[in-house]
DNA sequence: GTATTTTAATTTGCATGCAAAGTATTTGCA
DNA sequence: TGCAAATACTTTGCATGCAAATTAAAATAC
């Protein structure tokens, strides 16, 4: 039985597999630094962007679970990343809340990016914007 | 602070960590069908190429963790897919080997590829090489 | 206006991914 | 030969990702 379609080098799947954890992995050092998780990271982002939204909000800009992200906010607020505060036009909401210490921490990430992208030596930047497209096509064609 | 680089439409890692959850997802209905986790299908994909090959074979061409493969066999070995068997020669390696089931569990999974791929409304053939091309060039830059 | 449904979050249980520590074995080298 | 270093795994602890069940509150239906 050959089974091409089953070969590991034909899976695209497992190509993400390996990419998405090598660049967690590849983060893993410089957040270590601010004491942040790549989810975390990622929560930080959305806020840094825009500050003050609902977890379902986050959600939707993270794309992380609803039952992660509750344990994951739980343990940004312990750091005083973030608060999360009611809502109180709308008591089932929760509004996700930057700290004074989480604004701050928004200088000492800029150089994060720079400094993960100097790690590639065969991907240049039409590459990598035409894999984000890609990625992009993707994800939309697997969204429920 | 405006921080482009700090947006989270322009990280490659989200994209990639959005991606690869979607796929995982996708191929989680599939799967269950056979009782077989993600990570499960990837290990019998690699056995069903080359069966009876050290654990050590088996993590790199996964690309699994060692930690969590131990688990993940032990699993497996529990469900009878396959047996992890000491090499005779090396006391330290140890084989594994796929049991009848295991290895007639490959004609039902054949069609799985295919299924999925019948997902991608936006993404051909030619893409999908190239996006595994990138992904490749992406795995390699971070290759310790 | 109250019952039903929907929405927003949390909780729980299971399966990894990963780092770090621990256990055998085998190699290599003085 | 004898012992330190390298290998091959396993174990442990922590942080998700995910499905399913649960809780609370708001929106709708009748």
């Amino acid at each position: 039985m050959q089974f091409e379609q089953l070969k590991l080098k034909n899976q695209l799947c497992h190509r993400l597999y390996m990419a998405s954890n090598s660049i967690a992995r590849a983060y893993r050092e410089p957040l270590n630094e601010l004491n942040l998780t790549y989810p975390q990271y990622v929560v930080m982002m959305a806020l840094w962007e825009q500050d003050e939204i609902t977890i379902a909000e986050l959600i939707d800009k993270t794309a992380i679970d609803g039952g992660a992200m509750t344990q994951i906010l739980k343990k940004m607020s312990d750091k005083s990343l973030l608060a999360v505060i009611k809502d109180e036009h709308d008591k089932r909401k929760r509004l996700v809340q930057l700290t004074q210490h989480g604004q701050s921490l928004k200088l000492k990430a800029a150089d994060i990016p720079k400094n993960i992208l100097c790690k590639f030596d065969s991907v240049d930047a039409t590459q990598a914007k035409q894999l984000m497209q890609l990625l992009d096509l993707v994800v939309n064609d697997l969204a429920d």
